[in-house]
DNA sequence: CCGTTCGGGGACAACGTTGTCATAATGGCC
DNA sequence: GGCCATTATGACAACGTTGTCCCCGAACGG
């Protein structure tokens, strides 16, 4: 039940370990006999390298990147997990992945066991505001890449999306087709990519001429009820609301449920595209941004670290593009 | 740049090695004034214990599990992974995780490489139909659940969801809303799944008293071109179908979009739900079964294993349901 | 005062592997 | 035949940690 060892091989085979140990790695100056004698034993006995053992030993690799983000189980992020992945396949790397839930002790604690483990980088969407606890670890060599959203207190890499620019343009768009009372649903302001859309919404108000309503801005919700009652608290004002801006898909997949069979519903555009939002009725317009994009814009930064990049850290902002479907053109 | 460990601490803090071991795992045994000179010396080295050399030296659980699934950026598989991690983290674990892409070889690759991690167990969604090559690691005491699809060649524990079942309540469904000729498109025969489902419905047919017509079952599409084409074929023939069920959620997408817009739509019915899918017009009518129950009842599986159950291998087969929504109703 | 106990701490080996260096056997060349 | 280069192999230490065993000094009871 024990697993075999190198030692087991080479007793079974009649070698030194060392011998066993340049047949497994392939190393030139082992005579073809002897090779496939161990290579037997190899084979009858079941052994298999201990990975921990050898970068023990060598110190070099462990062949491991983490990736802490808010949910693995969020398509949002799981694509990005998934371009990860296929960087890191690349190079010849595992991914390791854990969900922080947007909890900054989790994201914590998830990313300094994957130092304990001594992953050669790191990829962190941030929970949190703090990320001090990575300094030392980044001292020590371990490269460290933002995604998503920046960290709060340390310069490293950081790979963002427009969220400001994506924002403002939803807006003009919906006032391009008649909106004057243009509301936006956002999620937490303690999130940055929230803030971020908010300080975008105002901005497109303000280059379309329109005045800002405070009441027409609702941060926070995030649950289906909580986006139904702040949908209907908006249609119901005195002066309602013709059209929407949801801050990211899943307040626009709440909102959307919130609307169904509604009778003069508002325009909306949502932030982020999600599958299928073609073929709703009407298709919905969004602003998209590519989530293989980014986790591959990360991966390909922290791999630029690993081969050696000693540049000052970079910031990357990626394009999103409002995808016009129908649902930003409906009669204000 | 080189990583402080324990003999950099003790040097520092004027002890020996072993105390910062006693200190680090918070062995008892350590004078309060010791320890506070130890801690202030991993402070300041930024001290972390490799956990590589740990788990070598103990020899027990790397506390990791492996998980190969055929693509972790599909949400069916993201909602696996999720429930995995949940499970894993409440028994302190890691996930590790690795897409096949439904290449036999590459599964083959990602689980040894796991085994030389030594991942404390394996899950496994098989994408073929030989898994010799994991007898010896099992043998070598590395439980491994397979999921979503059975192993070829060896009895192991294994966590299915109902496909042959549902797909024939799909067909009555279909039956009972007075729908004849009723199609069935699908993923490749050599998925088990898509094997499974073809099968439901042909016992589906059976049930309802239908003639089965091979003219009406399509096997192979996945992509969007392919489905298009295969539905095309269904409508136009002499005697054309009049419903369909589709055999997965990528097909059902694919299918669902080539059908956007077409006047006397076939009936449908998916297998496996998605989001938004009570949403479109006609609200999509599927057979619907959990991700995260078949993640969750994958871990919990092995963990007993882990915890020593010996019993013999396990197939649990999860149940599903009929999700009616309306696009199964549509009038024949 | 001596033997015992106990708290605090250290020396050393071992986990499974690989890098370094040494050694034995072989063959070719003068 | 003697010498050297080459090939095939092995002995040994080291990676960073932890388990085992041992030691020292102080406190305590008789």
């Amino acid at each position: 039940m024990r697993r075999a060892t190198m030692n087991d091989v080479a007793r079974l085979a009649g070698v030194s370990i060392k011998t066993v140990s340049r047949v497994v790695n392939d190393e030139a100056g082992v005579h073809p006999a002897t090779a496939e004698r161990v290579l037997a034993a190899i084979d009858q006995l079941g052994f298999r390298r201990n990975l921990s053992a050898r970068n023990l030993r060598r110190g070099s690799s462990t062949g491991t990147i983490g990736v802490v983000l808010e949910d693995v189980g969020n398509p949002f992020y799981s694509g990005v997990t998934r371009a990860v992945e296929e960087v890191a396949r690349l190079r010849g790397r595992q991914v390791i992945t854990g969900s922080s839930d947007e909890d900054p002790s989790r994201e914590r604690e998830l990313a300094l066991e994957f130092c304990s483990r001594r992953v050669d980088g790191l990829l962190i969407v941030p929970a949190g505001l703090q990320h001090g606890y990575l300094v030392p670890e980044m001292r020590a060599g371990t490269p460290v890449v933002f995604l998503d959203r920046p960290a709060g207190d340390v310069v490293a890499d950081t790979v963002l999306v427009d969220n400001i620019g994506g924002t403002a343009e939803a807006v003009l768009h919906l006032a391009a087709h008649g909106h004057r009372r243009i509301a936006f649903l956002g999620d937490s302001p303690d999130i940055f990519t929230a803030n971020e859309r908010l300080r975008g919404y105002r901005e497109g108000c303000a280059r379309a001429g329109i005045g800002l309503h405070e009441s027409l801005v609702v941060m926070g919700p995030h649950d289906e009820d909580s986006v139904r009652r702040a949908l209907h608290h908006l249609r119901r004002a005195a002066e309602p609301a013709t059209a929407v801006v949801t801050g990211n898909n899943r307040i626009t997949v709440h909102a959307l449920r919130a609307l169904a069979g509604a009778v003069r519903r508002p325009a909306l555009v949502g932030f982020d595209d999600f599958e299928l939002a073609d073929l709703l009725t009407p298709p919905v317009t969004v602003i998209a941004h590519d989530a293989r994009a980014l986790g591959k814009a990360a991966a390909d930064l922290l791999f630029a670290r690993l081969d050696g990049d000693g540049a000052p850290p970079r910031r990357v902002v990626l394009p999103v593009r409002l995808v016009a479907r129908g649902s930003g053109e409906v009669r204000a």
